[in-house]
DNA sequence: TAGGATTCCTAACACTGTTAGCCCCCGAAC
DNA sequence: GTTCGGGGGCTAACAGTGTTAGGAATCCTA
């Protein structure tokens, strides 16, 4: 038999878990400015200040969120990167970048489109541990270019692998980023942003893979 | 000798200079949120409904800044347009593209970071002319990569030239798109944008030219 | 059942963009 | 020179926003 003092604590962790759920709900639906705290209150049903014994603020309940997806990000990334061969290793990273990026539009932009003020960024960096997922993501990334490069499946370039990395990083980002911010513009005759961001990323891992030798010379030159 | 009427005019004329000009600082210093109205009026010199008769929201007065700087995009694009090779012409503009977002950052931010809603979209586009700046910049670029398929400096891909020229267009915008969000985050190792985007615009650009023969090879076999 | 703590709501504050209404002042006509 | 007209610019206010203070109601404990 659990004490009061129990049952009050998980129903406060269950409206907790509401109000994220509510929320991301809203923020897809209206965006982050039009998802209001007050509207936010109306459909967990409590009253807007309730929000803030769960949340410090509204900046506080988008990073939570934040959090969330970074771990799904993590999860879809970690399984790409069980891939042997490391260009194909990379390029399903990137894809699966893109992919979370079309599946959750409000989720990527809150992440990757928000522009955040640097003391704000740098009070997240203070709350992060080691195994932040949003962290692991990029080192993830970086380890798999670090091992491409010692397999030389990549050329060694100036930056080392944290240049290969931010540049692959944007080959994935710049195309969805793109059609996130103007794909509703009548102006310019989208193509299928999957299709775009994808032929992007391969084109620029054979651009330097043709540097170098293929990765199956080099197996041969070493056997 | 002027009318008084003229004289009006040219007054109303300067002081909305003066409060783009204004604008324009004060986005750049405090961000797109961080410039409010009130401040601008106090900076300007005058109340905050005087703005109102000269832009019909800040929404407008936004387009107005970012129709100026698409100005300046469009100048530096065909620029580098007047290249005869036509990868070289290529990289030119997607350097322009970059050298542009990172001497900008407000104005880049304002005009390809902001995320406007949909139908906030189509007001704009109902309201530009065929020779908009910044459709001209869509336009050369797509022109560029027309003239690159047509001499068999790219191959053809399914998409046609819209595909590649967004393509190049995220390759350019990636990673300096991720930088001015992320760029203050003091976890990530980053490498200097410009040397990272280019890196990229490179390899991608060279990614596509393997596939086919030279442009050099193409003309021999045509002599 | 009385006490005490906790939880939650109403009301308010300091902002935001935006608009209504009034006043004043400048230019023009007599 | 005086008076009138009208447009420009101001103050004040409205409907929102995120956020906080204070009191009421509720629930567990003694």
């Amino acid at each position: 038999m659990p004490s009061t003092h129990a049952i009050r604590q998980r129903r406060l962790a269950a409206r907790r878990a509401r109000i994220l759920a509510a929320a991301r709900t809203l923020f897809a639906r209206h965006g982050v400015e039009g998802a209001t705290m007050r509207r936010l209150a109306d459909k967990v049903g409590c009253s807007a200040p309730v929000l803030y014994s769960h949340f410090a603020d509204k900046a506080d309940l988008l990073r939570q969120l934040c959090a969330e997806d970074a771990a799904d990000l993590l999860l879809a990334m970690r399984r790409a990167a069980r891939a042997d061969e490391p260009l194909a290793r990379l390029r399903g990273m990137a894809r699966a970048y893109i992919e979370h990026a079309l599946r959750r539009p409000a989720q990527f932009q809150l992440m990757f489109l928000t522009p955040f003020p640097p003391e704000e960024l740098r009070r997240i960096s203070a709350g992060r541990t080691k195994d932040d997922p949003a962290l692991a993501c990029y080192a993830i990334l970086r380890e798999s270019v670090r091992a491409a490069l010692e397999r030389r499946a990549l050329p060694r370039r100036p930056g080392g692998p944290d240049a290969l990395a931010q540049a692959l990083w944007g080959a994935a980002h710049g195309v969805v980023a793109l059609h996130a911010i103007l794909g509703a513009s009548p102006d310019v005759p989208w193509r299928p942003s999957r299709a775009v961001a994808r032929e992007l990323v391969d084109a620029a891992l054979a651009g330097w893979s043709a540097r170098e030798p293929r990765r199956a010379r080099t197996k041969a030159r070493r056997a």
